[in-house]
DNA sequence: TAGATTGTTAATCGATTAACAATC
DNA sequence: TAGATTGTTAATCGATTAACAATC
């Protein structure tokens, strides 16, 4: 794509995903006061390459000063902009089983600005239940609720079985992003911003790891035993 | 490492992450009681390309056959196995938060012979709760309960603070393999296997494409063209 | 056999690392 | 100024895609 002038230029998706680990560690030097770090030393810490460090973050322009290095609470707060930090996001839960409303109850989320407005279930057991003040509201409220709250993502925590369906109304509604934990790919225009938390999947790759090396050591020379 | 020759040979981070994805849509195709799949077939389903298909699955061996393709059900048992879900897995988690409650509620692991064995809280409060016929255990009988029941995997659903004194708790009675919800890199030997599910990390990359995409829809003429 | 489709090699693409000139 | 360290270009590495010979 030919880029207007203003335009920040395409990003990979694998720089994308290191921004919130640099965040994490530029938030950590911050508490403890470090005020400017060099790419050298923050690779040390992070276990990464200097290299990458500077090719990341010189995707988004020249946050460093030569012969100075980063300044750690700048860059801090740099980042923390492009992950779109320095904006309140209102978002709603769908799905209000137990990983919904462990969800719901994650403090964290607040203090990063992602304000849970809204919950829904279609179990008429759950409706009504509070999680942090928020209700429980029947999935038949969930198109007026997003129009009238200003609702931009939408957690999805229920079965895979449903999870099409709701995307579909999720989208029709004008949501824009989806956190989806729903053990299934959902199938919605590009436009919609689609992050998957797969935690079987992650299971299973865990698992092959395990595995993998208990295999190893056993074909090795007896190797570090299994017990 | 020079590897023997019955040992598989290193598989990319890359290509094993994507098995739990094939082995999602092959239990699909066989639940649909369809029998054999070409690479063509099952990349316009997966929406990846037929050679990274082959190229993933001939890794692992020759599980096709030149002009039949590939046999649904026994390319599902396969990469089944190569995923370690032919064997039980016992777990424990530490963390009796909602999350850690939440996981240990999630019945789908059993299936897949992940067995919740026990938890674990330092809190007074939570210690003494049951989740499926699992009671919550003080952290002091961590060591022991792990040593006598042939523990695993570890699952680690405490806040940050705790995270790397447990770790090495765990590493030192030899479990080899952590589920690490922890919003930190644990620093464990390599031989020990880590995934971790960083949540905020992923709320924050979905945040990114967010704001990303509402930029370019402002700056550029309103288009469609993402990419 | 002829057609289909894999397994595998070769080409391309993208991401990471190295190097160094620019510059604070 | 001299030293440090970035920003950026060039080299390398690895992963993906394309092509096709092997073979069912």
């Amino acid at each position: 794509m030919e880029v207007g002038i203003l335009e920040e230029k395409d990003i990979s998706q694998a720089v994308i995903g290191r921004l919130p680990r640099y965040f994490r560690y530029l938030g950590e030097l911050r508490d403890e006061g470090v005020e400017r770090i060099s790419s050298q030393d923050l690779s040390e810490l992070m276990k990464v390459t200097a290299s990458q460090i500077r090719q990341d973050l010189n995707n988004f322009g020249g946050f460093g000063q030569q012969g100075y290095g980063y300044n750690v609470e700048y860059l801090y707060d740099e980042i923390g902009k492009l992950l779109g930090l320095d904006r309140q996001h209102n978002f709603v839960i769908i799905g209000a089983g137990n990983l919904g409303r462990a969800l719901g109850n994650y403090l964290n989320f607040e203090r990063r600005g992602f304000i849970l407005r809204g919950m829904f279930d279609q179990d008429p057991g759950l409706v009504g239940r509070e999680v942090r003040n928020v209700r429980v509201m029947p999935m038949e409220e969930l198109e007026r609720f997003i129009r009238e709250n200003d609702i931009d993502i939408a957690v999805l925590t229920i079965p895979k079985a449903g999870a099409e369906e709701v995307a579909d109304r999720l989208v029709r509604t004008g949501i824009r992003a989806i956190w989806n934990f729903a053990h299934v790919d959902l199938n919605v225009p590009e436009e919609i911003q689609v992050e998957n938390v797969h935690l079987s999947d992650s299971l299973m790759k865990l698992s092959y790891n395990l595995r993998r090396y208990t295999k190893d050591c056993e074909e090795g020379q007896g190797g570090i035993d299994r017990r």
